[in-house]
RNA sequence: GGGCUCGUAGCUCAGCUGGUGAGAGCGCACGCCUGAUAAGCGUGAGGUCGGAAGUUCGAAUCUUCCCGGGCCCA
C-alpha cells in the first residue's frame, strides 16, 4: 500500500482539534494573562458577582516592608489564594485586602544606614518621611511580586500600618484598652546601648566574643540567717556564713538586690580559711569540684558539709558587701528561689539585680523586689550608689569593683573568660541591661466589664476557635500561659506614638477619653503631628483636662507602640471598619505567629470586645532544603523565589504550594520545584486532549443522558463523580495536597492511561455525529468542564486559558475564577458500581500482563494486533464483565478481540490474531475484506468511510 | 535546656480508633506505539515504615528512651 493511499483514510479519522498549544511556555504566557485580568479588574468583577452572597473572610497578615519575597511569602499567599478563589467558586463573598507591616526598627535602621551622617542631625518628622518613603517603595515592589504569583484581591486599596486611618484606629483599640484598666506603666531593664544612649531592640545588637571578668564573690549571711544555715547544714565551727555568687558583670552588684538558688538543687557549705580568717560558703553541690579549683583550695584544706535544697534557704538574708543601706523602698538582700539558676557555671547561686537583668527582674517581680537600676543614660552611675562608684562609668569599673571587694576579703576568684557578648550595632560598645519606664499591657489585671484577666479570657476562648491543624491550639495555650505582661512601648521613632502626656511633676496623663481624642487628630494628621503639634491641637480645643492638669503645663511622651500591637489591631482597623463582622472566618500564617501576630490579634481583641478575633486559624511549616536542614542565604540552599518564578512560571510555584503538606516542614530546591513540571505537563496535556476530543460537540445538542451512555463512559463519569466529591472535600479541609494528588492521579491514571487511551478508537474511527462518539464527547466535556474548575484555585492561570479555550462553557463567565466549583453529575452513582468496575479493572490488569508476555516473545507490537480468550472462576468478575460485554472489555484493553469463558479459576491467554487488519482503526477483525467497496477495512470503518 | 512538632520506597503523598505477605503517582530500568508526537501505552525493580526496648496472640499504627530535623523561647 502506498502512503497516499494510508494519508487517504488517516483524513477520515476525526483527529482531537484544539488551539490549546501544548507547551504552556508559562513565563510568556502567564504575563499576558495577569494583564487582561487587571484591564478587566478581575478582582472587583469577582466581588460584583458575589454582592449578597454570604461573606467568607480570610484577613490578611502584614507582611514586613522589606526586601523582596522569599518562599516562606510564596507559601503564605498562594495558601490564602487557594483559599479565596476556592471561597469565591463555592459562591462566596470572599474579599482580599492584603496588607503590609510598615513601621518599625529594621525599616529605621536601613533608613539610618542609607541617609549616614545626616540621620543624626535631622528632626523627627523628616527622619519619619524618609522611611515612610522606604517602607511605600516596598509595598509597591512586594505589590508586584505578590501580583506575579496570580494572586487576586485589593492591591489598589491594601491596608498599611502606617496610613492614618489604620493608626486611628490602633488607637480606638488601645482607648479602650485604657478605659478597660490594663495599660500600665512601669520600670523594666531593656537592652540600653551607651555609645548611642538609646535602648536597642533586638535586632541591633550584634554578638561579637570579648574577655570578661569572672568573679566569684562571697556574700555574708547575717547574724540570724547564719545560725539557721548551720543548724540545717550541720555545722558548728563554720567562720562567716556566706552565699558565694559568681558573676561576668561586676559592676551591677551595687544594683544587687537578692541571691537565687534552685529550689530542688542540693547546696552545701564549703568551709575553708583565706588570709587567716575562715569562711564557709554555700554553693551547690555538683558545682564543688569547680568552685574549689577556682578557690585554689588544696585537698584537706577544706571540709564539706551535709546539703540541704534550695528551697530550705529561702529567705535567709546577707549584707551587701559594699552597699550600707537599702537604695529602694522594698526588701532586698535575702535568699529567693527561682527555676532559672542551673549549674552548667558558677555556684548555683545567682546574683540578682533586677534592674539590669531579665531573669533578675522577673525573679525580682516574683519576690516583691524593687526595680533598681542606679545608672544613667551615659553609662554612669547615679548619686544612690557608694561615693567611690558614683559618676563612674559601668563599663570601665569591673577592676574597681573587684579591687574593693579583695579589699574586704570577698572576693573568692577573679579570672578572665572570653565569651559571645551583645553590642550596639552603631556604636560596636557592649550593650548593657539597664531598668526604663516602658508600657505595658497587664494579662492578669482582671478586666471589669468582662470580669476576667485578659490571660483567662485567652484560654478561655482558644478552645472555641478552630486551629489547624489542631495541636496549634495547644501550642498558644502553652504561650499564653507563661507569658509576662505585654511591653508595648519603644524608645524609636518609626512608629505610631503612645499619645501620653505628662506633666513637670511627673503625673501622667492617659485616659480612654485622652487616646480617643488624639486618634481622631492623627487619624486625620497623620502621626507626624504628634511631633510637630501641641498638645492642645491634639487633644482638640475644647477636650477637659482632668484635674492637675495644665495646657501650659503638659508635655507629649515620646515612646512609640511595639509594631506587634500596630499588627495586632489590623481585625479592628481593616476588617471591623469594613463592616465585616468579628470573628473573621480565617486567619492564616506561619506557625511562628503563634507566638506572634495570632497571638498579638487575639489579646487586644479579647481586652477591647472579650472576644477572639478569628474563627479558624490555619497555619503552615517553613521550607527546608532537600537534606530537611533550614535555608539560609549563607548556607547557600536558599531558594530565590523570584528566581523560581522568573525561570518555571507562576502556576509551577503553585502547583509546588499544592503538592506539599504545608502543615510540615516543606523540602524545596529548584530542582524539587522543578520536578512539578512533569506534573503540570501532564495535566495539561489532559486537557488538551479532551479539549481536542469534544471539538464540534455542542453540549446542549448532542450530550447524551448519562443513562444512554456506552458503559465505559458511565465509568468515567462515575470517577468524575468520586473526584469531584473528594476534591471538594480536601478543598473544605484545606487539604490542598490532596487536591492535587486526587487531580492528578485521576489526570495519570483514570484519564490518560485508561479512558483517553481506550477511547482514541471510538472518537477518531466511528462516525462524527454518531451516538457512540456524541456518548464519549459528553463524558469527556463534563470532565474537561469540571477539571477545570477544580483546578481553578490552583492553576490559576492555566485554567483560565482552558476555560477561554472552551467553545461552548457551562457557566456563562468569562472567567474561571467567577464560574461555581462542580457539583457531582446528578443520577450518577458511583459507589454502587465501584465493585464490579473494581472486578473489571483486575482482570484487565491480568491481560495487560498477558500481553506483555506475548510483546516480549516479538510476537505482537501494539496491543490491537492481539486476541484474548479469557477462563474466569469468579462470579462476581464474570458477571461484572458480561454486564459490559466482550466488545466493551476488548475496547477497554485496545485488543482487537475478547472472549470469555466459565471455569475454576481465572486464565488469560493472549495470541496473535488470526484475522486481517483494518487499515483503518488498525483493528484485526473478522470483517475485514468482506466489504468489497472497501476490502481492506472492517465494517464499522466501511460504514463510515461509506457514508461520509 | 524548655514548649510544640515532624521523620513510611530516589521524590511527593496514602495507610481510620493496632489484625490477610506495607500502598499510589512520579522518577528509574526495560519494552511498545508513531493518527495526542519535545506526546501516548505497558511491564518491572525499589522500603528491616529514623533507631532501640516494651505492651500485645499480633504494631508503620500504643508506651518509653535514643538519634536526626523544624518553629518558638531561654
Amino acid at each position: 500500500m502506498s502512503d497516499t493511499e494510508k494519508k487517504v483514510y488517516k483524513d477520515t479519522l476525526c483527529l482531537p482539534q484544539t488551539s490549546f498549544a501544548m507547551k504552556a511556555n508559562l513565563v510568556q504566557r502567564e504575563p499576558q494573562q495577569r494583564k487582561d485580568w487587571d484591564k478587566q479588574d478581575i478582582y472587583q468583577q469577582i466581588l460584583e458577582s458575589r454582592q449578597g452572597k454570604p461573606l467568607y473572610v480570610l484577613h490578611d497578615g502584614p507582611p514586613y516592608a522589606n526586601g523582596d519575597i522569599h518562599m516562606g511569602h510564596v507559601i503564605n499567599k498562594v495558601l490564602k489564594d487557594f483559599v479565596v478563589k476556592y471561597k469565591t467558586m463555592c459562591g462566596f463573598q470572599a474579599p482580599y485586602i492584603p496588607g503590609w507591616d510598615c513601621h518599625g526598627l529594621p525599616i529605621e535602621v536601613k533608613v539610618m544606614a542609607e541617609l549616614g551622617d545626616a540621620a543624626r542631625t535631622m528632626s523627627k518628622p523628616d527622619f519619619r518621611k524618609h522611611c515612610q518613603k522606604y517602607a511605600s517603595k516596598y509595598v509597591k515592589l512586594q505589590t508586584t511580586q505578590f501580583k506575579s504569583l496570580g494572586i487576586f484581591g485589593d492591591f489598589e486599596n491594601p491596608y498599611l500600618t502606617l496610613k492614618p486611618v489604620y493608626e486611628q484606629g490602633i488607637l480606638e483599640i488601645f482607648a479602650e484598652l485604657v478605659g478597660n484598666g490594663i495599660v500600665y506603666k512601669q520600670l523594666k531593664p531593656i537592652h540600653w546601648s551607651i555609645g548611642c544612649e538609646t535602648a536597642l531592640a533586638d535586632a541591633e545588637l550584634e554578638y561579637r566574643d570579648i574577655p570578661s571578668p569572672s568573679v566569684y564573690v562571697n556574700f555574708p549571711m547575717d547574724e540570724a540567717s547564719a545560725a539557721r544555715a548551720k543548724s540545717l547544714m550541720g555545722l558548728n565551727d563554720a567562720g562567716t556564713m556566706c552565699f558565694m555568687i559568681w558573676t561576668t558583670t561586676p559592676w551591677t552588684l551595687a544594683a544587687n538586690l537578692a541571691v537565687a538558688l534552685h529550689p530542688r538543687l542540693e547546696y552545701v557549705g564549703l568551709t575553708y580559711s583565706k588570709n587567716g580568717k575562715k569562711y564557709t560558703s554555700v554553693v551547690v553541690k555538683t558545682r564543688l569540684d569547680a568552685v574549689v579549683k577556682a578557690a585554689g583550695l588544696e585537698e584537706g584544706h577544706y571540709t564539706i558539709s551535709q546539703g540541704v535544697f534550695g528551697e530550705q534557704l529561702k529567705g535567709l538574708r546577707y549584707v551587701h558587701p559594699y552597699v550600707e543601706k537599702n537604695p529602694t523602698d522594698k526588701d532586698c538582700w535575702f535568699a529567693l528561689n527561682a527555676e532559672f539558676v542551673t549549674t552548667e557555671d558558677g555556684t548555683g547561686i545567682v546574683h540578682i539585680a533586677p534592674g539590669h537583668g531579665v531573669e533578675d527582674y522577673q525573679a525580682g517581680m516574683a519576690n516583691g523586689l524593687a526595680v533598681y537600676s542606679p545608672v544613667r543614660d551615659n553609662g554612669c552611675y547615679d548619686d544612690s550608689v557608694p561615693a567611690w562608684l558614683r559618676g563612674k562609668n559601668v563599663l570601665k569599673v569591673d577592676k574597681e569593683v573587684c579591687d574593693h571587694l579583695n579589699s574586704i576579703g570577698l572576693l573568692v576568684h577573679q579570672a578572665q573568660f572570653v565569651h559571645s557578648y551583645p553590642h550596639c550595632w552603631r556604636s560596636k560598645m557592649p550593650v548593657i541591661f539597664r531598668a526604663t519606664e516602658q508600657w505595658f499591657i497587664s494579662v492578669d489585671r482582671d478586666i471589669p466589664k468582662f470580669g476576667k484577666s485578659l490571660r483567662n479570657l485567652a484560654l478561655e476562648q482558644i478552645g472555641g476557635v478552630q486551629w489547624v491543624p489542631n495541636w496549634g491550639e495547644k501550642r498558644i495555650r502553652g504561650m499564653l500561659e507563661s507569658r509576662p505582661d505585654w511591653c508595648i512601648s519603644r524608645q524609636r521613632s518609626w512608629g505610631l506614638p503612645i499619645p501620653a502626656f505628662v506633666n513637670s511633676k511627673g503625673d501622667v496623663l492617659l485616659t480612654k477619653d485622652s487616646v480617643m481624642a488624639a486618634a481622631q487628630y492623627i487619624g486625620k494628621k497623620g502621626s507626624n503631628a504628634w511631633f510637630t503639634d501641641s498638645p492642645q491641637d491634639i487633644l482638640g480645643a475644647d477636650f477637659v483636662l482632668p484635674a492637675g492638669f495644665a495646657w501650659d503645663d503638659l508635655k507629649k511622651e515620646e515612646n512609640i507602640f511595639d509594631v506587634w500591637f500596630e499588627s495586632g489591631c489590623s481585625w479592628y482597623a481593616v476588617a471591623a471598619k469594613a463592616g465585616w463582622p468579628i470573628p473573621v472566618d480565617l486567619y492564616l500564617e506561619g506557625s511562628d505567629q503563634h507566638r506572634g501576630w495570632f497571638q498579638l490579634s487575639l489579646l487586644p481583641a479579647l481586652g477591647a470586645l472579650g472576644k477572639a478575633p478569628f474563627k479558624t486559624v490555619l497555619t503552615h511549616g517553613f521550607t527546608v532544603d532537600e537534606k530537611g536542614m533550614k535555608q539560609s542565604k549563607s548556607a547557600g540552599n536558599y531558594v530565590s523565589a523570584l528566581e523560581e518564578i522568573n525561570k518555571y512560571g507562576a502556576d509551577i510555584l503553585r502547583l509546588w504550594v499544592a503538592s506539599v503538606n504545608y502543615q510540615e516542614d516543606m523540602r524545596c530546591s529548584d530542582d524539587l520545584i522543578g520536578r512539578l513540571q512533569e506534573a503540570y505537563r501532564k495535566i495539561r496535556n489532559t486537557l488538551r486532549y479532551l479539549l481536542g476530543s469534544i471539538d464540534g460537540f455542542i453540549p446542549a445538542e448532542h450530550g447524551v443522558a448519562y443513562s444512554d451512555m456506552l458503559p465505559i463512559d458511565r465509568w468515567a463519569m462515575e470517577k468524575l463523580a468520586e473526584l469531584i466529591e473528594q476534591v471538594r472535600k480536601s478543598y473544605e479541609e484545606f487539604a490542598f495536597h490532596r487536591v492535587f494528588s486526587l487531580i492528578y492521579n485521576f489526570c495519570t491514571v483514570e484519564m490518560s492511561s485508561i479512558y483517553m487511551d481506550v477511547l482514541k478508537d471510538r472518537m477518531y474511527c466511528d462516525g462524527k455525529t454518531s451516538p457512540s462518539r456524541r456518548s464519549g464527547q459528553t463524558a469527556m466535556y463534563c470532565t474537561l468542564d469540571a477539571l477545570t474548575r477544580l483546578l481553578a484555585p490552583v492553576l490559576a492561570h492555566t485554567a483560565e486559558e482552558t476555560w477561554a479555550a472552551m467553545v461552548h462553557k457551562s457557566d456563562n463567565v468569562s472567567s474561571v475564577h467567577m464560574a461555581t466549583m462542580p457539583v457531582p453529575p446528578a443520577g450518577v452513582n458511583y459507589a454502587a458500581n465501584a465493585g464490579a468496575w473494581e472486578k473489571i479493572m483486575t482482570l484487565r490488569d491480568e491481560i495487560l500482563k498477558a500481553l506483555e508476555d506475548l510483546r516480549k516473545n516479538e510476537a505482537i507490537g501494539s496491543n490491537q494486533e492481539a486476541s484474548i480468550d479469557v477462563v474466569i472462576g469468579d462470579k462476581d468478575m464474570l458477571a461484572a464483565v458480561r454486564s459490559i460485554g466482550a466488545e466493551a472489555m476488548a475496547s477497554l484493553c485496545i485488543v482487537s478481540e475478547v472472549k470469555i469463558a466459565e471455569g475454576d479459576q481465572l486464565k488469560v491467554t493472549a495470541s496473535k490474531s488470526i484475522y486481517a487488519k483494518c487499515q483503518r482503526c488498525w483493528n484485526y477483525r473478522p470483517s475485514v475484506g468482506k466489504n468489497a467497496a472497501y476490502d481492506d477495512l472492517c465494517d464499522r470503518c466501511a460504514e463510515v468511510v461509506g457514508t461520509r
